[in-house]
DNA sequence: CATATTAGTGAACAGATGTTGACTTGACCG
DNA sequence: CGGTCAAGTCAACATCTGTTCACTAATATG
């Protein structure tokens, strides 16, 4: 009469280190998925995460301090798949016609195939807790010094000081960055937006670039 | 031996209509003085915005029917207070000299006189629900297009096409926010901070104004 | 002056929250 | 094989949450 043992845990397959890594991968998918909508990570509850994680509250604690501790981790592997990116894009010869479009629509790709990382990061950019700002701010500084790199080797860019060259990366990062988030805010059934968005960051890029090009010699005002 | 009544409402003075307002007030204070912390909006709940006012939970629905409406009426306020410091720009006479530079710190300084709001903003402006989103998405809009009639007037500037003005003033904007969050978040036991912040917009400022006036006839390529 | 409005009260509710402790049960290792 | 370790469970807790309802008392109105 007794029914087959109906067991909650039935995740089967893997060692002790491979399951528990699943879980927290699980958590991990959990908030990102939620943060997706409209709550902000603030507003996020532990509880929430463990429910759709498919675990009870308390095994939260088995991975995560806090809450906190769990979003740190996120801003982590966020960035971590922004340096594979780089890496990426390193690897490859660089186009030599409409390298500007190229990149800005590599790099808006980039973002809507991570949308989830990167609508976290625009959320805790500013919403989040201190030291997940300045978590956030210092990764975005380290992108913005690796491009200045890369900005360098521009025919157009060589007789730039390096100080200015940091200055513009500035300004490239800013602006690719608010395309981008108007890219995560784009309908997406309306195909034109994306162009348009994409359209315009390169036209901004380009004014930068041009007055960047003038600014040295133009530097007695 | 009867004490003197120990009345909880204790708000004397005005007539109803001002009563009211003047507690609608406090509800809106309490959210923008609770918001310059660590909390996002979205984590802000009523019970907490009605304590800090000094007024029962229930009080609330005599102003607001919901919380997001309180967070809309303090995005409308927000950018009310901006377009006044529009006004009073325009009614001034233009300086000559160091035009960008004066520009910008009077932006930011305005910006620190009204910390609170523009706190709320920046949270906001990406954290915040999507009918927040798009309001206030709306209102930089609506500020980046007044800018670029002010733009037109500059000489330099004077053979731009209006479209590309739109595309100058969006960089001018994106700068000068980019600035004011780093200056909100400025330690302020460090006094060079804030003038390095302003040094670094202006050179921005310099940069793109550069490249727009050189944009036009580049236009070929 | 009598009446109607209405901002604010106070208590109660059902539900959600973070954190705890003692427990099970399967993988690991000697 | 037998003991240890640890991921996950379960139940309980005190606290906080949004919303409701009937109420009070002061202002406004006719």
């Amino acid at each position: 009469m007794a029914a087959p043992p109906s067991d909650r845990r039935r995740k089967q397959p893997g060692s002790r280190d491979e399951r528990k890594s699943r879980t927290r991968r699980g958590l991990l998918d959990a908030a990102l998925a939620r943060l997706s909508g409209e709550q902000s990570f603030s507003s996020l509850s532990l509880r929430e995460v463990t429910k759709d994680a498919g675990v009870v509250p308390a095994a939260f604690y088995r991975h995560f301090p806090t809450m906190e501790a769990l979003g740190m981790s996120l801003v982590e592997e966020s960035f971590a798949t922004l340096r594979g990116l780089m890496r990426e894009v390193r690897s490859e010869p660089l186009p030599t016609t409409h390298l500007i479009r190229q990149s800005v629509d590599t790099f808006l790709d980039y973002v809507l195939e991570h949308e989830l990382h990167f609508r976290f990061i625009a959320k805790e950019r500013y919403g989040g807790s201190s030291t997940m700002r300045m978590a956030i701010r210092q990764e975005i500084r380290l992108f913005t010094s690796e491009l200045a790199t890369d900005l360098a080797r521009m025919p157009r860019l060589a007789t730039v000081s390096s100080a200015d060259l940091q200055l513009i990366s500035s300004l490239v990062v800013q602006t690719i960055i608010a395309a981008s988030e108007l890219a995560l805010d784009a309908r997406p059934e309306d195909a034109s937006e994306l162009p348009r968005i994409a359209d315009e960051a390169e036209r901004k890029l380009q004014i930068i670039l041009l007055g960047a090009a003038v600014w040295r010699s133009d530097q007695s005002r």
